[in-house]
DNA sequence: TATGAATGAGATTTCATTCAT
DNA sequence: CATGAATGAAATCTCATTCAT
């Protein structure tokens, strides 16, 4: 009862059915990757029958680009909670351990190279990581221009974008490669070349 | 009998075939990943029937795995040719160019994000994957030792080639996240990013 | 409550809603066949829920039987429209425009062929075609004893309308087999013959 | 052994295999229709596993044209044995008994009514009726020539045409509507109304 | 009366793998 | 060494039907 339940085409209810499988989806596609998990598995998982979940993505694909998408907003919000202020580069260079964390330790790489596999064969998945890429150097641009004391050349700005993006996104591969890595020793390196980079 | 008279067991012949799977199954994971290729489109591209196929290789599996294992070679190989030298840093930051474009144009990263997903699910493969890894932190470990000055503590050793791949690294992701980098900006700022690691 | 107080049972209603279905189902079976029809189109195209269909039929066969009921019925209609007259033979030749154009043109030739391809088939579908036939029969028995000068042998009476019959389902299946034939040539053959048959 | 048994990709038994299913599916398709008839049944009734159909066929609307062909065919080619001479009109009304009885007796008349059906929503099926109408049209139109004593007009000659494919077709319906028709009675009157129409 | 959530069975199709030749 | 016929399991997706509300 409370707020009336759920009557028919309850649409709280259809978002938070969907969400069960995505939650579900997130875990198989990590464990089995997008092409390894059956909508079987899925259903199961999702507590669900197979059918059922047809009711609320039109096929497969729908789903991996569900996942794709929400994984990308996810990524984007993290992003856009780094405030701006004249004092970025400090804050930016205190604050990178969690975020290298999250990339080194991060149970879910499988998932970002799912996506990326992913984006190098399908063009909707590549168009939907282009799009937060582009979003994420917006911001970042930003905050760089908002850091530096004096105007930065374009080429400049891009490049130290297109630098520290590849520092993180290297982290992410750790991950897989050397799983065991001295993360306390790399931030005490990594925190200087950060700044180098963006005071350059 | 006329012409063709490899003996029944011709090692070069056999060699010769199984390259020729290898061969295909390269381009073929390449663009339809390993999961969504079949051995049927492998046969195709191998001009070999399925059936014979499984001749030279046990099953599909076996011949991901002898993928992964000669892309890794490969890697390898390269970073073998790295020649010691006192000069080494020099070398190193002036050769930067090749490695880097390969990273960034290469139409083979689809094919590394293959493995790196897979090596997230599939022991066998991350085995190979941190075995090829380490290989080719101990090839680095010995140029870093000797174009350093004074001897390196281990943790700094260690964080420095740590920085160095996750930055090679990274770039093989930018190859996804953004195809249309600006390749010549970009190495003007990791050529002295490149030094003052080497150097810190 | 407001304006649409219908009773809970009102039986025009049921019966607007019933054909509500049964009109959309003409349309999607005339376009996608019996079984090449899904509820699920049915309801769109009713404007009714899947599952409200099923409060007005019992199940995809009882809406299969009501709308070869119905079809087969509009066509006794179409022959009990026709006067009994001693001049019975010159009004059915001067007015064979319209049922030929008919099954000509009929757009509905495809649920005709639906219809009697599920009778082959289905043993209840089979009857009632036989029997709305049977009445057909009846009905033209009448006619053209009525037209004719004396009385006929029964088996004689019997084949005339076989080929009356023939004739006219032979143009339901040129509307199929050549949708271009050129109707005015046909009908000043076809008069003739008519008569020819009618009246040997 | 006999003519060197069946050598790998051995056509004639490839051929022989695609028959096999081409059988099976006549008997599966008349007796539940193309839609009513699963892959499964199929697969049964060929004595050969799913999947193996599909070494043969790209799908089940190859298999369903590939039907619709050969039925197409098989009645080309008794319109082809009708042998053209000055006594063609005499021959023809003779001879009418055995292709009356076909298609009124014929238990395929199913099969016919699944093809028009079909026809009427499918585009490729549509093709193969027409042009295999066109060629029995183009067959009668010479032989019908032939016999004719003066030119004909050709509209007169397309409308006698016409008229008798309807006849026969007609009599196809009738093997639905009407299974327990008096055939010799029929006959006895369908023979003059041909003379009627072909000396028209 | 009316909805659409939910299911389970079954449809078509694909695929890795085996085997007779 | 080489083929492709053959299979059986499983994958994706559809659908008629039921049910709680």
């Amino acid at each position: 009862m409370s707020d009336n339940a759920h009557h028919p085409a309850d649409p709280d209810r259809a978002q938070h059915r969907r969400n069960q499988v995505l939650d579900a989806a997130t875990q198989c596609f990590r464990t089995y990757g997008f092409h390894g998990c059956s909508m079987s598995q899925l259903a199961r998982a999702s507590g669900m029958s197979v059918g059922h979940i047809y009711h609320y993505f039109h096929n497969k694909e729908a789903i991996i680009e569900a996942i794709v998408n929400r994984d990308l907003y996810e990524c984007l919000d993290a992003i856009d909670q780094i405030h701006a202020s004249q004092e970025v580069f400090n804050d930016m260079i205190a604050g990178i351990e969690e975020p290298i964390s999250n990339s080194l330790n991060s149970d879910n790489a499988a998932l970002q190279f799912e996506i990326l596999a992913e984006a190098a064969r399908n063009p909707k998945v590549a168009e939907m990581v282009h799009s937060a890429h582009q979003h994420v150097r917006d911001k970042l641009a930003g905050l760089i221009a908002l850091g530096s004391p004096k105007p930065l050349d374009q080429d400049l700005l891009d490049s130290k974008i297109d630098l520290i993006g590849a520092l993180f996104d290297g982290m992410l591969v750790r991950s897989i490669r050397q799983p065991h890595i001295n993360q306390e020793a790399l931030i005490s390196i990594l925190r200087p070349t950060m700044r180098y980079i963006l005071e350059y």
